[in-house]
RNA sequence: CGGGGUGUAGCUCAGUCUGGUAGAGCGCUGCGUUUGGGACGCAGAGGUCGCGGGUUCAGAUCCCGCCGCCCCGACCA
């Protein structure tokens, strides 16, 4: 049936919401797609729920296309689930019911798709993919960006079951290429990254990030192509830095008052990338740990979490003073007996230090010769890094992450019990993946990267409606009836038309329908109904022409 | 959780400093004119000024407390 946008609840808005700030957020809003109840958690209008559900057809065909079952589980979870497998983040809500047990509501599904898992006995059962659409909640301590980050969304989660880790490389190969070609569906820009594995310490992780004007990832890639990684875990090479004379031994220069790596640059006249700076931290053991990185650098947190193996925090003031013996501005590496990880590029050089001495430092501090750490990489790439790769420039832009494909062996299978019996008779915990995809996010990134000042240009593939008919009346009802057989005979076609039979002024409609965003655009209106034609045009301007109506049909299924 | 901002009509906002009848534009309803890029006229509807307490003859406005929402940071399987 054709849609009739007099008789549709897509109210669109002249102006952005006054609290948006993504692109995407402000256009889905201002095209009648979402709308915000809470903070972090939106209702899909029927305009959105429709691009939603396209994107999630695409999704269910290529997963089924790799042998996925999609499958449902619940969103309310017995909360003994959870404290089976450890896992008690912060952002787990969590309720009662009457008799007072205990419920949660999960961010993701791993315990549940491997309670039943139980139930896959033998090797021959296996490999198993199985996936479902459903439900996330997250108590995320501050969501934002319309879709960009929620408390509540849908998620295609997949999970996958093997005998072993080779068997579990062909699993996690299938997702990976399924994800590439559900991404080229979706007409997305992306980029398959090695993801920061964190604590969970996943043996492969990788990440999709979609380059985007509002995200929450930075993408480092290379000019040339040949490398991509998120900023977390990017590994750039930095510039060599100006060193000034070499020094015998290290030499304590008087450095009052310097706390700063740009004061102490200077004071001595020096570059600032001839420098190394100290940061003290505590393991979750309360070992404290010195990171080194150059002057003009940063720790990058995630790669020292990698490093660590541990959670870990800033030291306190009195940790810093009592293991020190200075205070946080005069740290170094030299003399000191706490391990020090110091990052790569302060391999070769001679840096200075502090003197572990407040207001003084030394010159010509030289790893190896003076001390002697763990070498690393634990400094964040940044902006005139060389690719690692080839030493092309390296390019920084916003992402979202839209997918997130990893190992998690037998994390959720050994504490659950789901073992199975191999082919040698014995018995082994099952070797897990977890696969997931957020269709929201995937929304917000198709707007963030297909629009214009106008509106939003939506792909063929999720497009709400393949063709908006527009009927310039004017009260003209042969018009009205012209547009309506129009209408009736695209829908015919196999078509989703929306129809714009409103009796509203020709800008109006032309600025809605730019603002929604379907791929084709058809004008009916006393101007062509002479010489019995439609203007077609499409909503990425490549087309503006002239159709005869007799015709019209014939080229929009043909474009 | 730390920092910043904000809350007045459906939307975008003024009014708050300096207390005194609650406003504008857009949108909405009716009638008329208009109709290929957000028209115009006339007449109308619509607000416990986020919530609670206090000061005052009088509170959107001043004071205290709380809440919601946004941004930056922390956090983010």
């Amino acid at each position: 049936m054709v849609a009739r946008q007099s008789q549709l609840f897509i109210p669109t808005l002249r102006e952005a919401p006054a609290d948006a700030e993504a692109v995407s957020h402000k256009l889905l809003v201002r095209g009648g797609y979402i709308r915000q109840v809470s903070a972090g958690v939106w209702t899909f209008l029927p305009l959105g729920w429709r691009v939603h559900q396209n994107v999630v057809q695409i999704i269910r065909e290529e997963m089924d296309a790799i042998g996925g079952q999609e499958m449902l589980m619940p969103v309310l979870t017995p909360a003994e689930l959870w404290e089976t497998t450890g896992r008690d983040y912060p952002e787990i809500f969590r309720l009662e019911d009457r008799a007072g047990r205990r419920f949660i509501l999960p961010m993701t599904h791993e315990e549940t798709v491997t309670f039943h898992a139980r139930e896959i006995q033998s090797y021959r059962q296996l490999p198993q993919i199985l996936y479902h659409f459903s439900i996330k909640e997250r108590d995320e301590p501050r969501p934002r960006g319309g879709l960009l980050r929620m408390r509540e969304f849908i998620m295609k989660d997949a999970y996958t079951f093997d005998r072993n880790e080779d068997e579990f490389a062909r699993s996690f190969e299938l997702h990976r290429q399924a994800y590439h070609r559900m991404l080229e569906r979706l007409g997305l820009e992306f980029y398959e990254v090695e993801a920061e594995s964190g604590m969970m310490g996943g043996q492969q992780s990788q990440d999709f990030l979609c380059p985007a004007g509002s995200g929450e990832n930075t993408l480092v890639t290379c000019e040339h192509g040949d490398y991509a990684a998120d900023l977390e875990i990017a590994r750039g090479v930095p510039r060599t830095p100006s060193f000034p004379a070499t020094e015998e031994v290290p030499k304590e220069v008087a450095t009052p008052g310097v706390t700063t790596i740009e004061s102490l640059a200077e004071l001595l006249g020096i570059d600032a990338a001839a420098t190394s700076k100290a940061m003290p931290v505590v393991k979750t053991d309360g070992t404290l740990v010195l990171g080194l990185v150059r002057g003009d650098d940063r720790l990058a947190e995630s790669k020292m979490l990698g490093v660590l193996k541990s959670d870990y925090r800033p030291a306190t003031d009195e940790e810093i003073r009592s293991a020190f013996g200075a205070s946080g501005g005069s740290l170094g590496p030299v003399g000191v007996s706490v391990h020090v990880v110091a990052d790569d590029a302060l391999r070769e050089g001679q840096f200075v230090a502090g003197a572990n001495r407040d207001g003084w430092h030394l010159l010509g501090v030289e790893a190896g010769r003076d001390y002697a750490p763990r070498f690393a990489d634990i400094r964040e790439a940044r902006e005139g890094d060389r690719c690692p790769v080839c030493s092309g420039e390296l390019r920084f832009q916003t992402a979202i992450e839209v997918g997130h494909i990893f190992n998690f062996g037998s994390r959720y299978s050994e504490p659950l019990g789901a073992t199975f019996l191999d082919e040698d008779g014995t018995e082994k915990p099952l070797i897990g993946g977890s696969y997931g995809i957020g269709p929201a996010r995937v929304m917000a990134a198709v707007v963030e990267q297909s629009h214009d000042g106008n509106g939003i240009v939506w792909p063929k593939s999720i497009a709400p409606y393949d063709v908006h008919v527009l009927a310039l009346h004017g009260g003209s009802a042969e018009v009205l009836m012209r547009a309506e057989q129009l209408a009736a005979a695209l829908e015919e076609g196999g078509l989703d038309v929306l129809y714009d039979e409103r009796d509203e002024r020709p800008g109006e409609k032309f600025a809605d329908a730019d603002l929604i965003g379907c791929p084709t655009r058809i004008i009916v209106g006393k101007k062509t109904l002479d010489d019995g034609a439609v203007d077609v045009r499409t909503r990425d301007g490549a087309i503006d022409e002239r159709v005869s109506s007799s015709e019209v049909v014939k080229w929009v299924l043909q474009h």
